[in-house]
DNA sequence: TGAACATATGAACAATCATTCATATGTTGC
DNA sequence: GCAACATATGAATGATTGTTCATATGTTCA
């Protein structure tokens, strides 16, 4: 089922400093309500800055810092077409992250 | 597979901010080195307090803290027996969560 | 080239938070 | 009751971080 079946099942005992730290630092990118929203209204559609912006009702600054920090995270990438830069997921793991996040809460 | 498979797949629509929230909140959970060790070390075992400091090299009263707001999240429950306190992870969605996250960092 | 638009970025500020230190609570056996 | 042990808790502090404001970069079109 998963990659990291192992963890799940609690063999093989316990990863590196340094792994931990890292799935604490991904954790860290779905920790925040706007980076929540953002990426969630990046599940069905590409979209630039300024459709977040509106959709979340909030400043472009605060938006493009946020893409940013996501971007670095590798959780999303853009394309430039002419003046606009369209944002998308990387890939269908942050789908998976957050409907399994969904999955606890809605018990 | 999932109970909230519209989230994952993307339809439905966008939940409500409130939900977006505490999506968010329980991803803050996980979102410290501190606590995803704890979380991992109580994959295998029960453990109290004092194992606990023991393993990370901690505080007892670091780790203390942190076992409050992991109970308070309800991701970790507790029993008494005599002077010690023994920790459990409350269900296997913590597991499900942690290795989720690895899918993602293994890649 | 210059104006208009879209996005990025740096500094500053307020708020959040993890750890430490000191101390309190609770339990056992004498 | 009292000492010894196990854990909890409150206040203080340093570090991290999300947002804002002002401004810079980059693109198009006339």
């Amino acid at each position: 089922m998963h990659d990291a079946e192992h963890i799940r099942t609690g063999t093989k005992g316990m990863p590196k400093d340094e792994q931990l730290s890292d799935l604490a630092d991904l954790f860290k990118m779905f920790a925040d309500s706007t980076r929540v929203k953002i990426m969630f209204a990046l599940m069905e559609n590409e979209l630039c800055v300024r459709d977040i912006s509106s959709a979340l009702n909030m400043t472009q600054s605060a938006i493009s810092h946020q893409l940013k920090i996501l971007k670095s995270a590798n959780l999303v990438s853009n394309r430039r077409e002419g003046k606009t830069i369209w944002y998308r997921l990387s890939d269908d793991h942050v789908k998976s992250i957050i409907a399994q996040g969904f999955d606890h809460i809605l018990e």
